[in-house]
DNA sequence: ACCGTCATGTAATCGGTTACATGATTCT
DNA sequence: AGAATCATGTAACCGATTACATGACGGT
């Protein structure tokens, strides 16, 4: 029991709280799932699974066995000290503001060193990236994607605006 | 003019673009800076400033003079292509998704391993903390702090919403 | 039998984070 | 004069990204 309490990182909990999910489970079914939901907006590469889940094992949190035909892949289960730490993490209070990692606005932020036609390009292409997110979800099961949709259509919204008010 | 056209990070493109912005600064002025516009949202540590500032010299998109006396510090300005890769960057067609980092939406995607108290109580936190972050931006100059006003406004409808639904 | 894609990883590199260190100013 | 804070960096570490490699499986 090599049980390191060292710190874990968001992407960790991530990983951690997917096996917890899907019950006995390869990185790759992570990777597959993560696709299909938190993955378009907080990415891991598939590198990450495999690494992060060798991490955790060592520090107990998931208990894993080797194949020994086939694929020879490696499966994962939580352990109980897993489930603990994630349940700890979940109702730990966190003031972590959240930020918005967007290319689009950074540009946004520099728009006066720009031509003024860069910008409306710009907001017309962010008009199309938002419509296809906020398109390709419905309907919405979990909070999640509830609230993810909700910051699209915000976003949504005030690219319009913006394509509209520089195209004059 | 050792101009190797190594792709530039999103964040060397702020370094870039702020001390376009800026004039002549250093390291220093330009965290200061950040520390009221894009820094909330997009933190870079200063230690990354000092980094970057040194790399893109190297690629000759900043030139910068070491004081030799007093605080002995390295003032940047940027250099005629400088100019021309962050107007190539603003007038670039991308299509970056955008990103959610927020460890309260990854916590929402795990909220059924949780206990309903703690997503109340996740709720709560990030009302209070949209709350302050739209109060103390008003009011707003430019388009940049527009849509993150926008969006921490979307947030905070959809926690306060939440915090009501799952208080009962 | 072969080819393409699925599946499963490892290795190298690089950017970002944290910690440390130190001289200059300013305040009392 | 001494303390506190401002200002300016460097160094070590670690997580993330990219690239590479390879064996299994499914279809034709």
């Amino acid at each position: 029991m090599t049980s390191g309490t060292r710190e874990l990182t968001a992407t960790a909990y991530v990983v951690l709280g997917m096996i917890a999910q899907l019950g006995v489970t390869t990185p790759y079914a992570v990777k597959r799932e993560l696709r299909r939901s938190i993955g378009q907006y907080w990415p891991i590469p598939h590198a990450q699974l495999y690494a992060i889940s060798g991490q955790l094992q060592e520090q107990g949190l998931l208990e894993g066995v080797q194949e020994t035909s086939g694929r020879r892949r490696k499966t994962y289960r939580v352990t109980e000290a897993g489930r603990a730490a994630l349940s700890e993490w979940l109702s730990r209070p966190g003031t972590e503001p959240g930020e918005i990692r967007s290319v689009a606005w950074l540009k946004l932020a520099f728009c006066d060193l720009a031509e003024p036609a860069a910008i409306t390009q710009l907001a017309a292409e962010q008009v199309e990236l938002h419509k296809d997110r906020i398109a390709c979800r419905h309907p919405v099961k979990d909070h999640a994607s509830q609230l993810a949709l909700e910051l699209d259509r915000a976003a949504l919204r005030f690219w319009t605006s913006l394509a509209q008010r520089t195209a004059l």
